[in-house]
DNA sequence: CGGCCATTTGACGCCTTTCAAAAGGTGTGG
DNA sequence: CCACACCTTTTGAAAGGCGTCAAATGGCCG
């Protein structure tokens, strides 16, 4: 239970941590950097998201994790979920179950920037962050930000400067609204629809 | 224990198997297709490699599995595995580490497609088929490719034009070899620096 | 040998990047 | 409360990488 800065790094690519962690409140992103320094994000965690809890079964980090925004996250001993892990076998299926599906989220990501245009990118990375803060329970159609354009660049494999030409597609198409870094979606099924969105890859469950 | 035709399917996405597979021989691919029809595939799959396994963990497969060329698949119910595990603790957590290592590779993949340019991506995918084709005790530094040039397309996020492009350019800079679909590569410290490529990602033991 | 598919090559176009700079926002210190 | 520094957003112009279109060549199998 700790509070974290903006741009802290929680889990840095080749750490062996003997903690994981759980995101309780503001975002983080995982990230990997090439060895040009250009960087990619292959996920946003949102409060209520375990943020490394591949660290239990890999041995080293394949991946950073950095805050987005100041926020607070929960640390757990490894050891002490292994134990946990040893007596409760549903609470492993439940990991295990959250694993899959981050790395189905990946390949849908996979997809995302392989095939998709920057405007069907732009709104499938939208819709999923819309879909996924519903489900937390954090806004319903309209939705703060918290992220700058340039992280979104970062997370679809465009440059800032296009990202911010592609929100301003949108939003004179009407699929989106602005102020600030608040973006309301007006009609949800056209921005489903241009971004070829089918959440099913999120693996959410429908009444946990 | 059943041999599979070229092009056939052994998953579709949104299936529910009630077995799970390993490829025993040839080669195979995970991929999803758009609403488009366009294709994107996420991974090769190499004699040894379980096809399906988050089948196990997961409601229904987020992705196709299509066999590459002919080749032949071992078949496991479900249940028998599931069984399986409930005894042996050690096999859950060998099967643990093999879905996460292929999380770790679609990561690794949206850095490829996301941050990398044709030429390294090219690259950075031929260092990946050569380390686990080396690993799986195929073949050394010459390395038949089974893939056309179209499937290499869609596991960059290219077009099979472009593949072509950058194939006989790395021929001419001296970075791979060619005849048919046979590729050498004369200089591996060369390929993996054109490719950015660092294997610790794959997640392979050292000696097991 | 003929049909079909994969590979190869060229010309052209466009989506996205790069380069550059202005404008807007925000926090800190005087 | 203002001023300054810094970051983010916005806009424009030009270049380039990759895609599209089209067609020729080559290879495999019946």
């Amino acid at each position: 239970m700790a509070e974290r800065p903006k741009l802290s790094y929680v889990v840095r690519e080749g750490d062996r941590p003997n903690e994981v962690s759980v995101l309780l409140a503001g975002f983080a992103q995982r990230q990997k950097h090439t060895s040009e320094g250009t960087r990619q994000i292959m996920a946003f965690s949102l409060p209520g998201d375990p943020l490394d809890f591949e660290c239990l079964f890999l041995d080293e980090a394949d991946f950073s994790v950095q805050m987005a925004v100041t926020g607070m996250i929960a640390c757990v001993r490894t050891e002490a979920i292994k134990s946990l892990l040893h007596d409760r076998r549903e609470l492993g299926q439940a990991i295990e179950r959250t694993l899959l599906a981050d790395a189905s989220v990946a390949r849908e990501w996979v997809v995302n920037v392989g095939r998709r245009d920057a405007r069907r990118r732009v709104a499938h990375l939208l819709c999923e962050l819309l879909v996924r803060a519903k489900a937390q329970q954090i806004e319903t159609s309209l939705f703060e930000l918290p992220f700058t354009q340039e992280q979104l660049a970062d997370a679809t494999g465009l440059t800032p400067i296009h990202i911010n030409r592609i929100l301003r597609q949108l939003t004179t198409d009407g699929a989106i609204r602005r102020s600030g870094r608040m973006i309301t979606v007006p009609d949800w099924e056209r921005l489903r629809e241009i971004a070829d969105f089918d959440e099913r890859f999120l693996h959410m469950k429908r009444a946990s």
